[in-house]
DNA sequence: CAAAAACCTGACCAAAGCGTCAGTTTTTTC
DNA sequence: GAAAAAACTGACGCTTTGGTCAGGTTTTTG
């Protein structure tokens, strides 16, 4: 109708692109891959199925590029993890960030968790390796604070997993959380306390040298 | 050919079933419900499709009765949570029950998992309200304990949440554990890493008074 | 051992699924 | 402002899917 004046390059593209990938990663992370059916997406997203297809070959394309934008953002809160700043200081914001991503990306982070549950299938050896390189990478920070006195000896990469654990229970297994806490959605008040006792365990748990 | 002797009953039928059910989880674990095929099922069970249906109405049939049976499971771990007890065995134990059974059965806690991604959906009021009478149940336990100075003051909601999170996490979450470790497999030996890490965190972070 | 009950199954649907395509409309380019 | 490029789409084809069914076989029962 109303004749678009200026800069538009690939924005249709674009913006196209965006609608189908936010629509597709919902779906994703309540149904799975294979329970997914591209006529939903197309619905979800507004476009025609025919326009879908235009844009990504096939299923497997979606998903792929979702997964990339993912892993994208694995390494981010972890940048936290700092050799030069104090540990307790450090793991509280770790934990934070953590905390914060999976409930302001409640979406992303179940369709990462389901990925997971099914095998992590669809990651490429390569993208493995990177999520490896970063762990490792970071895991030698802990130990450095551990070595120095000032964290307990801990294995590195069991306390990022439990961290990880934690922190993305509330966001991928909400519906448990509810339940638990007896409401029929978590508050912003519940995602508080959550990430206090988390905190404070993990901290109390490790900062002390432990006694076994 | 040979004639079956002596008592028998129902147990074709239970045996069948028992198949069906535990091709089914498998399936369902990885698959999520939409994603998983009935003729699948019924190749993994070794059963005709149509022998399938003998046995199960729908396949919403099939999933429910799994739903059942994993709920059953679900107080069982709790018991240790036991206000006679010493917190530090209770809690002890309760983890590595909790660890016990997700990795000993890995398909069941997955297909949990995938049914909790999922929104629970399939729960019912009822058993909704199960789980949270028996947590609030043993979260009362756990106030004793504090009331009584021998842990601190505490969320017990929160703390169970966080040794759920992190006990499921190895089996739900292998890839990720396989990938942090720089395995192609979780051992043994690695659980129990997992399972001495989850307690040091969790006992030192609660046993002694926080300092908030 | 015969009738009844339980069990089994190949073949068959209608609906839904993924992906295609030929042709139309809109936007961009020069 | 016309040709080229990009975006769009209804309708279609072929496969898979959940579920059915009519009739068969095996087991149980009395």
């Amino acid at each position: 109708m109303v004749a678009p004046k200026k800069n538009s390059e690939a924005r249709i593209r674009a913006r196209n692109e965006a609608k189908i990938l936010k629509a597709a990663v919902d779906l994703f992370s309540r149904k799975g891959f294979d329970g997914t059916r591209i006529a939903e997406i197309s619905q979800a997203s507004g476009l025609p199925k025919a326009n879908v297809y235009y844009y990504f070959e096939t299923k497997e394309a979606i998903y792929a590029t979702l997964i990339e934008r993912l892993l994208a953002g694995w390494d981010r809160a972890l940048d936290h993890i700092d050799p030069s700043r104090e540990p307790e200081d450090a793991l509280r914001d770790y934990i934070r960030a953590k905390m914060d991503y999976s409930r302001q990306n409640l979406v992303d982070s179940r369709f990462f968790a389901n990925e997971m549950l099914r095998g992590g299938r669809f990651l490429s050896r390569k993208q493995k390796k990177h999520m490896q390189n970063i762990t490792k990478e970071k895991a030698a920070v802990i130990d450095g604070w551990i070595k120095a006195g000032k964290l307990a000896p801990i294995d590195p990469n069991h306390l990022f997993m439990t961290i990880w654990a934690s922190t993305q229970f509330y966001a991928d297994f909400a519906t448990v959380a509810a339940v638990t806490l007896c409401k029929s959605r978590l508050t912003a008040r519940d995602y508080e306390d959550a990430y206090d006792n988390i905190v404070t365990l993990i901290l109390n748990g490790c900062l002390k040298p432990a006694s076994k």
